[in-house]
DNA sequence: ATGGGGGCCTGCCGGC
DNA sequence: TGCCGGCAGGCCCCCA
């Protein structure tokens, strides 16, 4: 699921908890998720104080007071679950432990983070906080979506002369930095745009704003169910969020009420209005 | 250099 | 009920 707003909204879920909190221990659970996990990590996490919770694409970054920075990222079923946190009148009691929690923080005034991945195509590091952005996973990043570095000239110049569907172009990380399967179909569909054609017969620079905006719009519907999620059970992650295209082959098109359909292109699943979408 | 396909994992859902 | 194929919001690697 994680795409962009879904990182940002789990950010946010985390920094009442973590930023400017110790880590009292950490339980690492297993040797690797996608890639096996840093060498002695709860060792070198134990009594590190979390200075500041940032986010990169769909990387989430803490630096530690210990001069590293720990980097984490959800893959596709990873989720984040804060207990023994109280907000107003409702207390989380710690859950029984559940298959697949592979990272647990517990913080020292008491909330415990749960990281816990089924598919386990998320990942974790620990790097010199000063090394950061030299990270393998991180250096190669197209710019940020909602950040100054993305605008009409750029994405212009980089969808020009290029034999791709537009599609693929915009689920590049290294092109732009933060979309997924559900907001690159949401896109668009807003844009007007067939997934399938190619990126040099694609006029770029209306496609900026509307990024913008379906990122934007989304961020805020996390941010508005954050309370909801973290008074109910204290998953973070997973919001609900009407698509207009994104899982909905065979539903009416809430523009046109074509039924919308489904194509596959490079192995994934690329939902499309075929009236509103040329 | 670029684009496409395979692979990594587990879970869930629908059809037989 | 059980089994099987297809599908899943990500991303790295290899090959043409």
């Amino acid at each position: 699921m994680p795409e962009l707003p879904e990182v940002e909204t789990v950010r946010r879920g985390l920094l009442p908890v973590m930023e400017g909190q110790r880590i009292a221990k950490a339980d690492v659970n297993r040797p690797d998720l996608r890639f096996p996990l840093p060498l002695n990590m709860a060792e070198r996490l134990k009594g590190a104080t979390v200075l500041s919770l940032w986010r990169r694409s769909k990387y989430i970054l803490a630096d530690l007071d210990t001069g590293e920075t720990l980097l984490i990222h959800l893959g596709m079923s990873g989720r984040i679950l804060i207990s023994g946190q109280t907000i107003g009148e409702f207390h989380h009691a710690h859950p029984a432990p559940q298959k697949h929690d592979h990272v647990e923080f517990h913080m020292a005034l008491g909330p415990r983070v749960t990281f816990n991945d089924a598919r386990r195509f998320g990942a974790m590091d620990l790097m010199p906080t000063a090394t950061t952005h030299a990270h393998a996973l991180l250096n190669q990043l197209g710019p940020e979506p909602l950040g100054n570095d993305f605008h009409e000239t750029y994405l212009t110049q980089r969808l020009a002369n290029r034999l791709t569907p537009i599609k693929s172009a915009l689920l590049d990380q290294h092109i732009i930095a933060g979309l997924g399967n559900i907001y690159v179909c949401e896109v668009l569909h807003r844009a007007g745009v067939h997934p399938a054609r190619l990126t040099a017969e694609t006029d770029a620079a209306p496609l900026v704003p509307i990024i913008r905006q379906v990122l934007q719009e989304a961020i805020e519907a996390g941010g508005s169910t954050l309370n909801d999620y973290r008074q109910t059970d204290g998953k973070l992650g997973y919001f609900q969020h009407r698509f207009k295209v994104y899982g909905r082959k065979g539903e009416a098109c809430l523009t046109c009420g074509t039924p919308i359909e489904r194509l596959v292109q490079s192995g994934r699943s690329s939902f499309y209005c075929p009236s509103c979408q040329r």
